[in-house]
DNA sequence: TGCGCCATTTTTGTTGACAATTTCGGCGAC
DNA sequence: GTCGCCGAAATTGTCAACAAAAATGGCGCA
């Protein structure tokens, strides 16, 4: 019956890949699978219209919103502006503990890399990105951040898929974690703004190949990794 | 009867000043006002909450969002990050008549510095800021500082009114100009950079004093200088 | 006189029905 | 056989009434 329950819904089954790019979000359709009525379905396709996940036209309704390789990439341009902000205000804010944290998820993500884990590794990447901005303390830039990931997603998952990914993006994640640890600031936004640069890089270079394959991800979409 | 317009008139409403922070936004008082439905006043307050401008507390309606000075410096700091993208994009892209209408702005910038004109030159800031992220064609993060500058305009406009504040800022106008105009994309991020970092400052020094006085803001609020 | 409780009023949340628009299918003309 | 047109179905947009919650004011009681 609310609209914030929906909303979540639609947001998870578009995250795990279940509802594809394009696809048409017909009002009666989801006021059924949800049991809410059309007022909260419509309620909730106007948030998710305003976070960039779904794309609304007059009078003919939602559609999941398609982002293109272009779109990726300037969400990854942001997002190297605005991680290495965090980064830097981490830096400058880490308290022992979270030192300890952030180098135990490195830990864990080393052995990730060398056990082939990709599953694992991609969740213990989002959860880096996602602790850096907690210690950051930087609230708004982490509510911008936290949009612009849901966008892009669909492509953080294809990156991640890619062969040799995890262990370009790995020594990364660690300058990140060491600059932070050591509270050089700089250094921290540096080390976030290079691993930005590097999934740009990855993006644009996996662009003809392989435009299918990412359907595949119902299994921990939304862990995809960075 | 439509969402829109009434939201459009409600944002101008809050950023001209007419409605002050905290202050309760009834349906059915803004139903009467814009000669809407209230369905369309309650999407129209749904759209401003998602922008930031209103608050909503379930039971207890809308009411004018107050943005903390920690919040503005907040928003100033991935202003700073998102800015200076946009300044070095803008560098790598901008064409000669650009070039030339960037020369234009800043000429007039300084004849209303000198003169004394503080809404003008309010009105060419306003500008500056927004022709540099149309120059950058990075509409990802153009949309990101959109969104930031509804919530902050108030400190902004604050801002402006201060004394001293135009002859500071002109200088780094002009730097973030002069750069974009010799292509210098690095130069022109930390112009852009160095122009936030002194808003930043400004905002914490003006911290204690005139907390009021900002509430005489109907003429040309919105256009506030930055 | 001051405090707490209850009825009233105001305001928000929700639902269902109705109107407007687009889309889809069949029909006829060329 | 194909194109264009017209009606029906599906879908979205809008509205007004109803229900629920919170704010208000008055009353009794200590």
């Amino acid at each position: 019956m609310n609209p914030e329950p929906v909303a979540a819904g639609i947001r998870e089954a578009i995250l795990s890949g279940e509802f594809v790019p394009n696809q048409r979000l017909v009002e009666a359709d989801l006021s059924e699978r949800f049991a809410a009525s059309r007022a909260a379905v419509r309620a909730a396709l106007a948030e998710l219209a305003h976070e960039g996940l779904v794309e609304r036209m007059q009078h003919r309704g939602a559609r999941v919103r398609a982002v293109s390789l272009a779109e990726a990439v300037e969400i990854c341009e942001v997002r190297m502006a605005v991680e290495g902000l965090c980064a830097a205000k981490a830096a400058g804010r880490v308290t022992d503990a979270e030192r300890a944290e952030l180098e135990a998820i490195g830990e864990r993500m080393r052995a990730a890399v060398a056990s082939g884990d990709v599953l694992g590794y991609s969740r213990l990447n989002e959860r880096l990105h996602h602790r850096v901005r907690e210690i950051s303390g930087q609230r708004t830039a982490a509510a911008v951040l936290e949009r612009l990931r849901g966008q892009s997603v669909r492509h953080q998952f294809r990156l991640a898929m890619q062969p040799g990914r995890p262990g370009v993006s790995l020594p990364e994640h660690l300058a990140i974690i060491e600059a932070i640890r050591a509270h050089d600031a700089p250094a921290a936004e540096e080390a976030a703004r290079a691993h930005l640069r590097s999934v740009i890089h990855a993006l644009t270079a996996a662009a003809g190949e392989a435009a299918d394959g990412a359907a595949a991800g119902d299994v921990a979409a939304g862990t995809a990794s960075i």
